[in-house]
RNA sequence: GGGCCCGUAGCAUAGCCCGGUGGUGCGCCCGGCUGAUAACCGGGAGGUCAUGUGUUCGAAUCACAUCGGGCCCA
């Protein structure tokens, strides 16, 4: 055990800690520590590898480290490997920005395998900085050894899971309309898209009707550039549509719109009149056919049989008739495929118009709209603009556009049933993220497009023959080895491109080109963390996760795709509970982001506050599954709670060094925690008290960490240190810690306090792991483990709990609080003492309360007694007020003489009266008046020196009456403190010797002090020699190292002391 | 447009499931303590419990609607 004499710093504590377990290797101990037990299967969600880590994904990782500690603690053996997510999109676009590449073109002229290495280093080096941020925020996960989904044993376990998919017939080549990203050449998952407002064009279109002159249909759209490829018109079957006779500068002309919708549209086309000429619901309607207004232009669009089409999706919005293109949108598709439309899509991979469109020709979308509009001429009714969402591709930002394309996809749609029986099994924390969130987003499951037409991610690995068409998905390596009789050095693109495969019909397979959707990268993690199907071991034994915990954002992220995947691949779920966790925000409640410029990062906190601070501060601020609004002043209190603590526990270092304080131990010499417990019985109740408070608190806390409730857990143990620990606890022990030599009293106190702070640092040590490592170090014996890590958690025991005990120091703590207030009012400081407190009240559990722990209260109050009294208290004295607006009503005129006679009464007889349901009338000089309880309210009228405060259960009143011994102690003690500041700012130690002389300017108060005082003072500020004179000034032939004029209470007071070094022995 | 979550003092939060006098911390103001001391403690002021409607003897709590924030979806 070494003193501890600086306060506490952070950042030096936390480097030495992060030395010891590096020097020592004390993760991997505390890992081989727990081998044999049963295992704890924990999957990491992979972050993914660009640039440094933000205050979300710090408190991502805090939270799985504090479980992860806790879960260890408890003798399991956790397996949780760091993870990471290497692959996609987002890396190929920072490559490409960092080469300067625009575009897929720029990719190939400089050589897919080179664009591969540049991405491959990336990400790789991302990683490796990441690491190391999070190793420094004292996260134990196996960062050596993390599971990499570049890597060639994670490849294959994707390999291996579309295997299994084209076994299960999950797997599917289809046409479909998939969000397509016109930048990036690829199709997007819908997870992938980012909805942000834009302004579009809103166009009201005529579409003229075949056989009927200057009759058309009206539509509605924000993209023009959607006109190259309509085939049809839905209208709803069931609503009412209107045939009118429009007007506009004295030309007629008929159009078709939703009866309800007419005006409205006429007044966007300027039309100054209508008339109408016959309704019709939708299902009518399906007989029109009619042409296309840009067909002059539009090629392609001359040759189409447009026409009408009911469908139920259409909704009377803007002209209750929707404009239908099914290469470019997924209802349109699909209503497509229903009614055998053409599906056309005039627009290439990178969103430009293809010849089909005519003049439109290599002319980009979105540069098409102004194009298209003047095309429309005269079918243009109205053209406006409107803000609303649309899609984005959510790395570039580039507004998506549907495409109809050929993409692989698993038919997620067709195991939703499956998936939704899963997500039951499932424990969530909280109850809701699975029952409510989750479960409804499984319902609208659509079919998961896995492909993507770009390179750096894992290859698809379907081979498809040139001749025949018949296709082959290799679920490993060397699978495709055997079938190619060639080697693969590295399974990405270009070398798996490479390798062509015999068909049985005698042809080439070559492998098609795309990759995988980098979601489904992440969503093998479970197993493929486990290195299956490489190795089936650890797999059969640890599979599927115990825990694994994320962002909500999850939900349809890794949550998704991990069910999606393992259902195809095992048929349930890769996870048996999760914690989906909330946001960091700002202070605001706002998104953290660069363009706000209201991004904290973790290590700003860390910096200058410290990484356990902000661990706690993460943990303790709010519900893990609430939002995070991260707030400054909230990390510094928590800076302060961390602070009290070691405060806390360096106070009592010094004298348990002093007295060769030693724990007791068992025989095999690690500390004995039993030992407390056989010597209950004849420990001091505050003793008792506290070790029954720790007991409570571990009982909750491990409670709280089972349920997840990381914030109870933290704020349980954070209120316990501040409200019972420092602010009560250490108070009441002070005197006895200060006590000379040898004492039965200190010694149970040392014992309490080492056993309170072993208990703590255990109980703290997942959330805080470093300042609990530094303490537990210090205090530990030579035989317990090396690491706080290392020990054992535990939970408390029910059997310590003394809940009595607990409520009677609850009445203590409120009696000190009042008798602390009543002293206030009667302006008297605590250093001097008072002759009684008294606790007036009936409850019978504040009686025995303040009977069992009365010492406490005197020492508390400073009290020379502290008594109950029953009932009322004699010294009290009453006013009694009448109470004018219930006397007025009753005796009007004569209210006034009842008034008087009320307060001519002996007010405390009237209330005593009052308060037993006695009759009451008081004889006036023209009759007798009754008065009734409301007549009348009571006043408390105390005597001088008599001052009162409520407590829970009664009231204190403290006499703060003056006698010249009370006087004597109180001017002792001003003196005592006076002189131990002194000692103070002479540095002196707590063992050290003095001789002072204190010259008092008053004859009073210098006899006052003489005698038994004198002594007192003497033995206090341990005093060789002390003498106390009346006069102004020190006589000047002493001269003592320190001299300093003081006023006490008005008195001027000079004292001098000087180190007393004669004697040195001499106590 | 839809699903889920959140909204309580200047700030951060507890209480809400299961209705019965709204607690706590920070900050602010006043005081105390003085061998944990650049520490610590006490007191005070500060609240339309987002808004509205309903259920109820009684609503921060339950229901519905609206507004604001977040995540997700269309």
């Amino acid at each position: 055990m070494k003193e501890v004499t600086s306060s506490y710093h952070a950042n030096e504590i936390e480097e030495s800690v992060r030395q010891f377990w590096l020097k020592d290797s004390i993760f991997e101990k505390t890992r081989e520590l727990h081998i044999g037990d049963p295992d704890f299967f924990f999957v990491d969600g992979p972050p993914y590898t660009t640039g440094n880590i933000h205050l979300g994904t710090a408190w991502n990782k805090i939270i799985k480290d504090s479980i992860l500690r806790y879960t260890r603690m408890t003798g399991r053996n956790v397996i949780a490997r760091a993870g990471y997510d290497m692959h996609g999109l987002p890396i190929e676009v920072r490559v490409e920005q960092q080469l300067g590449f625009v575009s897929k073109k720029d990719i190939e002229r400089f050589g897919i395998g080179r664009f591969i290495e540049q991405c491959r280093t990336f990400a790789a080096d991302n990683m490796e900085v990441m690491s190391r941020q999070f190793e420094a925020l004292g996260i134990w996960l196996d960062f050596a050894d993390p599971y990499q989904t570049m890597k060639p044993e994670y490849i294959e376990a994707a390999w291996w899971t579309l295997s299994r998919a084209d076994e299960e017939g999950m797997l599917e080549r289809g046409h479909r309309v998939v969000n397509w990203c016109p930048r990036c050449a690829t199709a997007i998952a819908d997870s992938e898209v980012d909805y942000a407002d834009v302004t579009d064009p809103s166009i009201y279109v005529k579409f003229p009707i075949i056989g009927r002159d200057h009759e058309y249909l009206v539509i509605w759209t924000t993209t023009p550039w959607t006109l190259p490829a309509n085939v049809a018109v839905a209208v709803h079957p069931d609503i009412l549509y209107a045939r009118v006779e429009a007007v506009k500068d004295g030309k007629k002309e008929i159009l078709w719109i939703a009866e309800d919708l007419v005006e409205s549209v006429l007044r966007k086309g300027r039309y100054q009149d209508y008339r109408l000429l016959e309704k019709a619901v939708g299902s009518h309607l399906t007989g029109f056919t009619y042409s296309s207004p840009i067909e002059d232009t539009v090629t392609l669009q001359r040759d189409i049989a447009h026409r009408v089409v009911t469908a139920d999706f259409v909704t009377l919005e803007n002209t209750g008739m929707v404009h239908i293109a099914p290469g470019h949108g997924w209802d349109d598709y699909l209503l497509g495929c229903r009614e055998q439309l053409p599906i056309i899509c005039p627009v290439d991979a990178t969103g430009r118009f293809t010849s089909e469109a005519g003049t439109l020709d290599g002319m980009f979308i979105k540069e098409a709209d102004p194009v298209v509009l003047e095309d429309l001429g005269h079918h243009l009714l109205a053209v406006e603009s409107v803000s609303h969402r649309y899609g984005h591709c959510w790395r570039c930002k580039t507004p998506i556009i549907f495409r109809a394309t050929e993409q692989w996809f698993l038919k997620a749609s067709d195991m939703r049933d499956r998936m939704l029986e899963e997500v039951g099994k499932v424990t969530w924390y909280p109850e809701w993220a699975g029952s409510a969130r989750f479960y409804d987003w499984i319902k609208e499951a659509r079919d998961w497009c896995i492909s993507r037409q770009r390179y750096w991610g894992i290859p698809i690995p379907i081979w498809e023959c040139r001749s025949c068409g018949k296709h082959r998905v290799f679920g490993t390596f060397s699978e495709l080895e055997e079938a190619s009789g060639r080697s693969l050095p590295d399974p990405h693109r270009p070398f798996v491109d490479e390798i062509p495969v015999p068909c049985q019909c005698g042809g080439e397979m070559r492998r098609v080109e795309d990759i995988f959707d980098v979601w489904f990268d992440s969503a093998v993690a479970s197993w493929a963390t486990l290195r299956f199907p490489g190795e089936k071991e650890a797999f059969e034994r640890l599979w599927p996760a115990d825990f694994i915990t994320e962002g909500q954002d999850q939900t349809r992220g890794w949550f998704y795709s991990q069910l999606g995947a393992s259902t195809i691949a095992f048929g349930c779920s890769p996870y048996r509970s999760v914690l989906m966790h909330g946001f960091a925000l700002d202070a605001e409640g706002r998104k953290m982001s660069k363009s706000l410029g209201n991004v904290v990062t973790p290590d700003e906190v860390v910096t200058t506050q410290g990484v356990d601070v902000l661990r706690l501060y993460v943990l303790s601020s709010s519900a893990p599954w609430d939002d995070l609004k991260f707030n400054w002043e909230g990390v510094k209190t928590v800076n302060r709670a961390i602070n009290i603590f070691w405060n806390v526990y360096r106070f009592p270092l010094p004298y348990m060094i002093l007295d060769h304080y030693e724990p007791c131990t068992f025989s095999d010499g690690r500390w004995d925690d039993t030992a407390i417990q056989s010597r209950l019985g004849t420990m001091a109740a505050e003793d008792r008290w506290i070790l029954s408070r720790i007991n409570s608190c571990a009982l909750l806390v491990s409670r709280a960490v089972e349920e997840r409730q990381l914030h109870r857990a933290t704020r349980t143990l954070i209120q316990f240190i501040l409200e019972d620990l420092s602010r009560w606890y250490v108070q009441l022990v002070r005197p006895r810690i200060w006590l000379e030599g040898e004492s039965d009293a200190k010694t149970a106190a040392y014992e309490t306090i080492y056993y309170v702070l072993r208990r703590l640092c255990g109980l703290l040590s997942p959330f805080i792991p470093h300042i609990t490592e530094m303490m537990f170090r210090n205090i530990r014996t030579q035989s317990d483990p090396p690491s706080v890590h290392m020990t054992d958690w535990w939970g408390g025991d029910e059997n310590l709990v003394d809940g009595v005990l607990e409520r009677f120091m609850d009445i203590v703590r409120s009696f000190d609080e009042a008798s602390a207030n009543a002293r206030q009012a009667g302006k008297r400081k605590l250093r001097w003492p008072v002759p009684e407190a008294v606790v007036v009240t009936d409850n019978e559990e504040v009686i025995a309360a303040i009977g069992s722990l009365s010492s406490i209260c005197e020492d508390r109050a400073n009290a020379r007694t502290v008594r109950v009294v029953r009932g009322a208290y004699d010294r009290i004295g009453w006013k009694a007020e009448p109470v004018m607006k219930a006397l007025g009503p009753v005796f009007g005129k004569k209210a006034p003489v009842v008034r008087d006679l009320i307060r001519s009464h002996d007010a405390a007889a009237l209330k005593s009266q009052l308060d037993n349901g006695e009759m009451v009338t008081l004889p006036g000089a023209d009759g007798v008046y009754q008065i009734q309880p409301g007549f009348v309210t009571f006043i408390e009228e105390l005597p001088p020196d008599l001052y009162q405060a409520p407590m829970s259960g009664g009231t204190v009143y403290v006499d703060v009456a003056l006698t010249a011994d009370l006087e004597a102690e109180g001017y002792s003690r001003e003196v005592i403190r006076r002189i131990q500041e002194m000692r103070r700012q002479r540095d002196l130690n707590v063992e050290d010797y003095i001789m002072a002389a204190v010259v008092i300017d008053d004859d009073r108060v210098c006899s006052l002090l003489q005698g038994r005082w004198r002594e007192a003072i003497r033995e206090e500020i341990r005093a060789g020699i002390f003498m106390i004179s009346p006069g102004s000034a020190l006589s000047p032939q002493s001269s003592f190292e320190l001299e300093k004029d003081w006023e006490i209470e008005g008195v001027p007071v000079v004292i001098g002391i000087s180190k007393f070094t004669d004697q040195p022995g001499k106590k």
